[in-house]
DNA sequence: ACCTGAACACCGTTCAAGT
DNA sequence: ACCTGAACACCGTTCAAGT
């Protein structure tokens, strides 16, 4: 007898990214502290020891599954290239808010992603997907200094302020610790969030490209 | 028979603090993943039901580890803010390398004090203690405005840059996010890294006081 | 090759007792 | 008032079997 389409949708093929979606599902829906190997196996209806046939441990379940983060973060900078206007400032005005929309979007899948208790460093797939958007910022900003219009000294420097105040952002907003934006409601916190981004960009733009920095 | 001065340190009139304190000292040699009741009460020397006498729960004890954090960091702001040379930018240069210095010392400790997964909110004292830091950069930055040190529009907006910046270092830092320190030995990684947060707070003052920053 | 059920050590929490 | 031991539900992991 033939297959139906939707009887038994794994059990056999694909269980490996069927556990890393059943994973991110959780991680989405109940939070981080009910990301747990059994919770996973259930979802993906197999026994709770099935796991172990694809992954060595929980370590690398959640390896993968920060991944596949980083990975959708990747895509999401990309896409707001795409659509940023032609100017460095404006790109990376982009995707500053793209990165904090997205930890805003997924908290606990950023957090999960950048913490280094739950992901190990040996898998090179992973710290190659983990360091796109840094090396974004570093391209962008030198592609703009090549056409005159950033005046920053250095694109390593200028990307990691930028990288650092963009993160900050983010996790303070997912943890609730920005006072001023915690009592807006659901989609005005998201649009003051959004700006916040957008002004910080500017900020550390224009800081980096000031030229009265002494070192220290 | 007169009671020695080791027997049995508590037992009766300090257990809250001795669990606190041993949590604390289980998060920075273990880490957090070491972090249960049963090892706390372990430490402690009593069961492992003791610790309910006072704390309802798990994140109870959590969230008065958190609380003790902040009063850590908020003694260490303050010893900055009275070493420091009297000039504001020079005091928020001091506070951003603290901070960031503190999170580096206490990596486990500074992680839990911002995990809203461990804290509950409702602490008014943790929630009080929690804001020191950001309120300390408004009263710098607002003293540093009126003795015309600094040409920022809107401190709250001041320090909610320097905060995420410096936020954001911290995290990466010791999450191993920053590819150019982490091949550096111990101490040349806490240099660099107290470099970087100088160096920062310098672009981000820079940056807000920069004139052209069109809203958006 | 892939999956399962029993089993072990461990944790958070509750509860009836002990002093 | 404060502390303890037994007990329960739950998790990560291992292992001997099953198809």
């Amino acid at each position: 007898m033939p297959r139906k389409s939707t009887p038994k949708p794994y059990h056999h093929g694909d269980l490996k990214n069927a556990l890393v979606a059943a994973g991110l599902h959780i991680l989405n829906e109940q939070g981080a502290g009910a990301l747990n190997l059994r919770e996973v196996a259930r979802r993906a209806e197999v026994s709770h020891t099935a796991p172990y046939r694809h992954f060595p441990d929980k370590q690398a379940l959640i390896a993968a599954i920060a991944e596949q983060g980083f990975e959708m973060l990747a895509d999401e900078i990309r896409r707001s290239d795409a659509s940023a206007s032609a100017g460095a400032v404006e790109k990376l005005i982009a995707a500053g808010s793209t990165y904090v929309m997205f930890a805003l979007d997924h908290p606990a899948h950023i957090k999960l992603m950048f913490s280094r208790d739950n992901v190990r460093a040996a898998d090179s797939d992973l710290y190659r997907i983990s360091k796109f958007g840094f090396e974004y910022m570093v391209r962008t900003i030198q592609t703009g200094q090549q056409k005159g219009e950033l005046g920053m000294s250095d694109p390593v420097d200028g990307a990691k302020h930028l990288w650092s105040a963009l993160h900050g952002l983010a996790m303070l907003a997912i943890e609730r610790q920005l006072v001023m934006l915690n009592d807006l409601p659901e989609d005005q916190f998201r649009a003051g969030l959004q700006s916040e981004a957008r002004a910080l960009v500017r900020v550390v733009l224009a800081g980096s490209a000031s030229p009265n920095l002494q070192k220290s």
